[in-house]
RNA sequence: GCGUCCUUAGCUCAGUCGGAUAGAGCAAUGCCCUUCUAAGGCAUCGGUCAGAGGUUCGAAUCCUCUAGGGCGUACCA
């Protein structure tokens, strides 16, 4: 609506203009303040532009009403234009809110270690990733989302030495030395005793063999990974192993041209000069390559494959590694600016009160499965995309635990129940209702209406500018007013019942949409 | 120290391409079910938008400084 709106002003006045949804609804449904910013430059009082621009409207079919209020020109649009919206929405809702914007994108999220199970700071990212996934494809986006496996490094030394101090510690009963770092966790214990029952003892005391293990726990985990966000609803297309890369390194290393050099018998990465502090070592004097090379290697072979733009979402502990990440890319001869980070700044857990330290090594981590499994994956999903990502959030497990009935994702699914009943109990068919028309509501039920039809440029709004909170928080207020016009009117039997039936399938269609979107599913009862 | 993200109600958070009276949820208090689902509605309480300057018709929003916090500042991932 809004964007037809906007294009009619467009061609009006051969510039854009800004438009504005007064919050008093008395004002109208668009308002913009463009008088004021004109009376300067025509040396003219706000008041007196915005009456000449109100006026010139004159009879448009658009508009129900123009006016100038204080120097703000205030629209109405006309019921004509509301109800002819609203019955193209019904009877495409899979086209609502939907565009067809063109461009391929590759989204990386998630991208967790493969050495243990998900926790609770890596759902955000999920939940954030996925949800931008959603509404970039219902934009009309050729979106792939990707998960790039980090299993080469230290990392997967580190696991098959755990998983092997494990096996041997509480399954053979030795005493062992533990390292300063290692894994541990109950899946780790599963683990070896898989290992265990499949390979046997040996399998376990046999330090050569730990690649061996490491690797083939790396799969096993991957699994329960995978396993985790298929129950979140978050699904890849693509896994991209950072071993599989090697193989093209030297290849990419000369495509760097002057971007490195050898010092020392290391191999750098000039990132000084491209906002980093310092250069890099991309490949240690022994010959083993740090993590930045895996990701040198990777974001060539994205940029190879030729998308058009490219979304990493990574954990804001990795915001310095932003800039030698660019660095590479202009050195591979590639656009810096196709790349775009977005950082997903931590979750940090209280419990009754006290902070609550997670530590992965340790074992202390809140697993994402076991918060599911209390307040399920809907609950998760709601709460998680109505946080915004760039702020650290903070939340008490426990009362996290507690939400049930006021928890906002129940307040939404309500809304939809509630519509979805009465018309169920209505004895008017859909066609019927259909046939009604919108035209004669009264106030509360056009605001209700005009909220409804709010969805599309939420969503555009939403991920254009990637601040995906915009659309929970609006389901929030369309259920709000969906309660209180509930509550205000009674539907079955009314006069206008077919009409107001009418009113509600739009706003049905907006929850539904909109839940959809966030990765749950709308209920037809509760 | 430097970089970066932040600081809004008792708590958790929205609101920022500068606009009309700063909003929700939770918590607290009181009302509303012989009425389509009370998982709901209504009302009350609660604010120096961290602080100080600046920009202008107008600032929570933009700029500068100060204070406080998170994260980073590895040849760890």
């Amino acid at each position: 609506m809004k964007q037809r709106v906007s294009a009619l002003l467009r061609d009006k006045f051969n510039c854009d203009i800004i438009l504005e949804k007064p919050k008093d609804r008395s004002f109208g449904h668009f308002s913009t303040p463009i008088a004021f910013s004109l009376s300067k430059e025509l040396r003219k009082s706000p008041m007196i532009i915005a009456e000449e621009i109100a006026s010139s409207f004159g009879e448009h079919e658009m508009f129900g009403a123009v006016e100038s209020v204080k120097g703000y020109i205030n629209f109405r649009l006309s019921e004509a234009f509301l109800d002819e919206y609203a019955s193209w929405a019904l009877s495409n809702d899979k086209q609502f809110g939907s565009d067809d914007k063109k461009g391929t994108i590759l989204l990386e999220f998630v991208s967790a270690n493969p050495t243990g199970p998900l926790h609770i700071g890596h759902a955000r990212g999920a939940v954030y990733g996925d949800t931008l996934l959603r509404l970039g494809r219902h934009l009309g986006y050729d979106m792939t989302a990707e998960y790039y496996v980090n299993d080469a490094g230290n990392q997967i030394d580190l696991l098959g030495t755990s998983l092997q101090l494990e096996g041997r510690s509480t399954l053979l009963g030795e005493e062992v030395q533990w390292p300063e770092k290692y894994y541990r966790g109950e899946y780790l214990s599963d683990l070896a005793k898989e290992v265990q029952s499949q390979f046997g003892d040996d399998a376990l005391r046999d330090e050569s063999r730990q690649k061996e293990l490491a690797l083939w726990a790396k799969d096993k985990i991957l699994e329960l990974i995978i396993n985790d966000l298929k129950a979140i609803n978050v699904h890849f297309d693509t896994f991209v192993g950072e071993a599989s890369l090697y193989d093209e390194w030297d290849r990419v290393m000369a495509k760097m041209g002057d971007g490195v050099y050898v010092d020392e018998g290391k191999t750098l990465i000039r990132s000084s000069g491209l906002g980093d502090d310092h250069d890099r070592v991309v490949v240690r004097d022994d010959g083993r390559p740090t993590y930045l090379a895996g990701d040198i290697i990777y974001h060539n072979q994205k940029f190879e494959r030729g998308f058009q733009n490219y979304i990493n979402i990574w954990g804001a502990d990795h915001h310095g590694y932003i800039a030698r990440v660019k660095a590479a890319i202009s050195f591979l001869g590639y656009d810096p600016e196709k790349l775009e980070v977005q950082l997903s700044q931590m979750v940090s857990l209280l419990k009754d009160g006290e902070p609550y330290k997670m530590s992965k090594r340790a074992g202390t981590v809140i697993q994402m499965s076991d918060v599911v499994e209390e307040i399920g994956a809907d609950a998760l999903r709601f709460m998680f995309a109505s946080k915004k990502c760039d702020t650290a959030l903070e939340f008490d497990i426990e009362e996290l635990k507690r939400q049930d009935s006021s928890n906002p994702v129940y307040y939404v699914q309500y809304a939809h129940a509630r519509i979805q009943t009465l018309i169920a109990k209505s004895e008017m068919s859909l066609d019927d209702i259909m046939k009604s028309s919108l035209i004669g509501l009264s106030a509360d039920a056009d605001g209700l209406l005009f909220e409804a039809l709010l969805l599309p440029e939420i969503i555009e709004d939403a991920f254009e500018s990637r601040q995906v909170q915009k659309l929970p928080d609006y389901l929030k207020a369309l259920a709000a007013k969906l309660h209180k016009f509930y509550y205000d009117t009674r539907i079955i039997g009314n006069e206008d019942e077919g009409k107001l039936l009418k009113l509600l399938l739009v706003v049905a269609l907006s929850i539904k949409t909109g839940l959809s979107l966030l990765g749950i599913e709308a209920k037809d009862r509760m």
